[in-house]
RNA sequence: GCCGACGUAGCUCAGGGGUAGAGCGCUUCCUUGGUAAGGAAGAGGUCACGAGUUCAAUUCUCGUCGUUGGCUCCA
């Protein structure tokens, strides 16, 4: 007998060799009718694997992410399958599952596939996953294996066989299809009852763009056909939400090829709304202590040969710019940093001086792939709210926390709530690749994770994902559609002081290196504009929204009381508009509610003669009429609660 | 940069070897209206650009540029 600990702690005995599907039958028929696969002590198995051994075990269904996973890399065989019927030859690499579904590598030798073929091979799939068929996993031999694979001319799994120990290299049947996997499976083909190929995409084999390319088919797949079709709808909801199309339709922002692939043109809207971020940031960071400078768009090229970026960087971006001096070169300024350790170094630092905060929304250009731009979250010419605090080795500690302490406040202020943070740290196995002291890496490290903990941060720590010059803290917020995205990044720096020689003399009357803190809440004002945008849908908080009010006139008759309504409200700083087309009330309500307008004011016989102003707000409440006045201290006590001040 | 898809009016998109359509927007006129589209008329396009095939190309083929989904990259 063996005893098997479910989840709930409750500890149950067993024939040796029972399989989870009987542990479920076991409890429940309704269970064991959901389960797909199983974790025995930490590994996946199949519901039919036979359990040798005490340990715990946990059932999982659909609904679990690990079962979505056995479901999903499932359906990879079975697409594969379906492939493999149609398109007699290809050959199969790799098919893993994946966050939304799943893909599956294929050479398609000379066959061409497009996203024209998918109906026909979802319905293939649908039609094999009918069957019913079991998933098998049985263990080969490494030169079976190979034997196998040889005989299909796959040189692909023939590479990834040989990589593999003999013993431990198993396949995995279903109905008529052959596949090298280490398994986890749902039973049977049947439990896919929904599939949808989504896209077709170029991909390396192995990632790695010397290897021959082949073709990627991602797919999602579930067990009923109405999570499908929630899925899509969701997948329609992010379309909505997409900055890029409410950028155009909000007009905020649009771009041009006459200007250049990758650079934004912030349009009058887009460019006040932006404006608002910053003096917002810019407010707080005064509060902090943080000076404000500003520095060129282009430096002499020498300066980033100094930093080290040209190294790393120079071959990948824009090209160096000449001027009629023979030999002389400048760049676009890819980084502030290095204009900030100039600021730093044009004069002399007691430790009494420090920490110095310099703070610049600096633009930068970098010469991004093309392939990579996207919308305003990736793009060549970008405005970080960049800051540098040049601080002792023992000010780490405190700066850090007061770092988190401004990112968290913005956070707040812009409603993101749901956030983790990413504690990126040396990898301990190969610690010369960083530059800086061990002793005062120690220190930062320990900075960083006492910060974090003491905010009471999510946190996850990655080893070995630390920059060579410092270790980092990164922001992770998710959306409303639960998309995750990097903002604010903190990073510890002991590079750039040790190659800009920057100093500062200490209370021993030695001259010290100061540790530099890159950080930038926001990251940059594009990519947090678009997130913003995608994350409120266009409705921007009333703060930040670029039209908080707008008059709609029932008719012109009206346009003298209307107009004095505006100034009214321009002189109390509202930011309203006077819609006075000669278009009825619901033409300009519709258009009001698209555009997203909180307010809207309208006027008609009733609040002339009285004196007031109706309001609708934006999604159709009534708030009823109400005098000028007491709309005014409605948005701003709206404002204030929003929006709270800074306080270090 | 690589692979696939796409590029038609300001916007969203239909069409298709015989040289172009809708809705919205815009202009003018009528209408003066009460909480998500009042009516009419009009202007607006070398069908991304360049070459090729063809009697004829916006349509087919190739190339370029751009957009887009991925891959690779991201100071």
């Amino acid at each position: 007998m063996i005893k098997i600990t479910l989840p709930d702690g409750s500890i149950k005995s067993f024939e040796a060799g029972t399989t989870p599907m009987e542990v479920a039958k076991s409890i429940s028929e309704g269970l064991a009718r959901n389960i797909i696969s199983a974790k025995f002590n930490n590994k996946i198995i199949e519901t039919s694997t036979p359990i040798q051994e005490d340990g715990s075990l946990v059932l999982l269904s659909f609904n679990d992410n690990e079962g979505k996973k056995t479901f999903w890399h499932s359906s990879a065989h079975l697409m594969a399958q379906a492939i493999l019927k149609m398109y007699p030859g290809v050959k199969l690499t790799i098919g893993p599952a994946v966050d939304n579904g799943f893909y599956y590598d294929i050479d398609f030798m000379d066959y061409k596939i497009s996203d024209a073929d998918f109906p026909k091979i979802e319905k293939k799939m649908l039609e094999l996953a009918r069957g019913k068929h079991e998933f098998k996993l049985r263990e080969v031999s490494k030169a079976d294996a190979l034997s196998y694979y040889k005989q299909e001319k796959n040189p692909y799994k023939v590479e990834l066989i040989e990589n593999l120990k003999d013993g431990e290299i198993t396949f995995c049947n279903h109905d008529d299809f052959t596949d090298l996997c280490r398994g986890g499976h749902i039973p049977n083909t049947g439990f896919i009852k929904a599939v949808k190929l989504m896209s077709v995409a170029g991909a390396y084999w192995r990632g790695d763009e010397k290897n021959p390319q082949l073709t990627r088919v991602y797919g999602v797949s579930f067990p009923k056909q109405k999570q499908l079709k929630e899925y899509l709808e969701l997948l329609e909801e992010a379309k909505k939400r997409d900055h890029r199309k409410l950028g155009k339709e909000l007009k905020l922002f649009t771009f041009s090829q006459q200007v250049g692939q990758g650079l934004p043109l912030w349009l009058p809207k887009g460019a006040a709304l932006r404006e608002r971020l910053e003096s917002f940031l810019k407010k707080a960071q005064a509060e902090a202590a943080y000076d404000q400078v500003v520095t060129p768009h282009i430096g002499n090229k020498d300066l980033y040969v100094c930093s080290g970026h040209y190294e790393k960087y120079g071959e990948d971006s824009f090209q160096p710019i000449n001027t009629p001096n023979e030999g002389e070169e400048f760049l676009l300024k890819p980084m502030n940093c290095p204009h900030h350790c100039e600021i730093y170094k044009s004069e002399s630092w007691s430790y009494k001086d420090l920490p110095v905060r310099y703070a610049e929304f600096g633009t930068v250009y970098r010469y991004e792939q093309s392939g990579e731009l996207h919308g305003l979250t990736r793009v060549r010419g970008f405005t970080q709210d960049d800051a540098h605090i040049f601080c002792t080795p023992d000010q780490l500690d405190l700066e850090f926390k007061k770092v988190i302490d401004l990112v968290l406040y913005v956070f707040n202020s812009l409603g993101f709530e749901d956030f983790t943070a990413q504690v990126s740290l040396r990898d301990p196995e190969n610690k010369t690749k960083y530059i800086g002291s061990e002793e005062n890496w120690e220190k930062a490290e320990k900075a960083i994770l006492n910060a974090a903990k003491e905010k009471g941060l999510k946190y996850v720590v990655e080893t070995g994902e630390a920059a060579f010059y410092g270790p980092k803290l990164d922001f992770m917020v998710k959306d409303a559609l639960g998309r995750s995205w990097q903002l604010g990044t903190i990073q510890v720096d002991y590079n750039l002081p040790e190659r800009f020689e920057l100093e500062y003399k200490g209370s021993d009357n030695e001259m010290h290196r100061p540790v530099m803190i890159h950080r930038a809440p926001f990251g940059s004002m594009e990519r947090f504009v678009a997130i913003l945008l995608e994350h409120t849908g266009g409705n921007f908080p009333l703060w930040l929204t670029p039209e908080q009010a707008t008059i709609l006139s029932i008719s012109e008759k009206y346009e003298n009381y209307s107009k004095k309504v505006l100034s009214l409200l321009k002189n109390h700083e509202i930011r309203a508009t006077f819609d006075n087309r000669s278009e009825t009330t619901g033409k300009k309500i519709r258009e009001a509610e698209m555009n997203k307008v909180p307010y809207m004011i309208i006027i008609g016989e009733k609040e002339e003669e009285e004196n007031s102003i109706s309001i609708r707000k934006h999604g159709g409440e009534d708030l009823g009429s109400m005098p000028v006045e007491e709309f005014v201290n409605r948005i701003n006590n709206e404002v204030d609660a929003s929006l709270s001040k800074f306080r270090v």
